[in-house]
DNA sequence: TGACATCTACTACATATGTAGTAGAGTTAT
DNA sequence: ATAACTCTACTACATATGTAGTAGATGTCA
């Protein structure tokens, strides 16, 4: 069981340098979110803490601390996301989708679209 | 302007009840969500914090204190479903959905279903 | 090798949240 | 009226998070 996870945005960000590079170096997460604005020792910070809750591992490769995802995104997605549409839709997918429709997020021809898709990969 | 409203899981199950209620008393709020076995001090410190951020408002109406959403339930959706959106899915509706239907959350029927009520509304 | 640059660990502090006890004001039943 | 009950306000405390400074370890360049 993976259990929920559940990110602060913060820590999603940083922790999605980690996923798409496989691994990073603090150096690497700071220069990625450079947008953001953080001071590279809060970066540390969130680092140690979810280190500290086993969220990633870190080791010393070379003179480099490099920090390693210990869990998947996918995983988080699912937990994230399944979370959300508990608390806000009654644990109805059908009621998301329905919002993204209502607000314009999405529309028919996106539907269209992604039903072309399935059918393809099917 | 409504801003970004973020709700925690216990927030937004006590604001639902007012919302479902219009307005509603802690004592209808506990009675409600009684299954989660939150002591009714404890809804009573959340509606008061609620109270402080302006989230909510509350008047003594005879001998009750009555408890009423100063923001739209849609508004709040909206604004956390975005913002889920922008943190997970780089702000891509889309690929929520997508993720959708690659979990099996929803399938090409809820689609079809959906796409056909909204040809019919229109 | 000594001055300087890097980087991580540790410390610090404010705010938010989860959780609930206690006190005090008001209500009610006998 | 007085004891019992109800309800809110206030207090309390632990954990999580946002944010970042400081110190100490290590690496680098002149």
């Amino acid at each position: 069981m993976t259990g929920t996870v559940k990110l602060s945005d913060q820590q999603y960000a940083i922790m999605q340098v980690l996923w798409d590079n496989g691994s990073a170096s603090a150096k690497q997460v700071q220069i990625e979110l450079a947008d953001e604005g953080w001071a590279h020792t809060t970066i540390g910070t969130v680092l140690s803490r979810l280190e500290k809750k086993d969220i990633l591992a870190s080791e010393t490769v070379g003179r480099e601390r490099k920090y390693r995802p210990l869990i998947q995104e996918g995983d988080v997605k699912r937990s994230m996301v399944s979370n959300l549409v508990s608390a806000l839709f009654k644990g109805d997918s059908k009621q998301l989708l329905a919002h993204l429709l209502k607000e314009g997020e999405i529309d028919k021809n996106d539907l269209k679209d992604i039903g072309d898709l399935l059918d393809k990969d099917k």
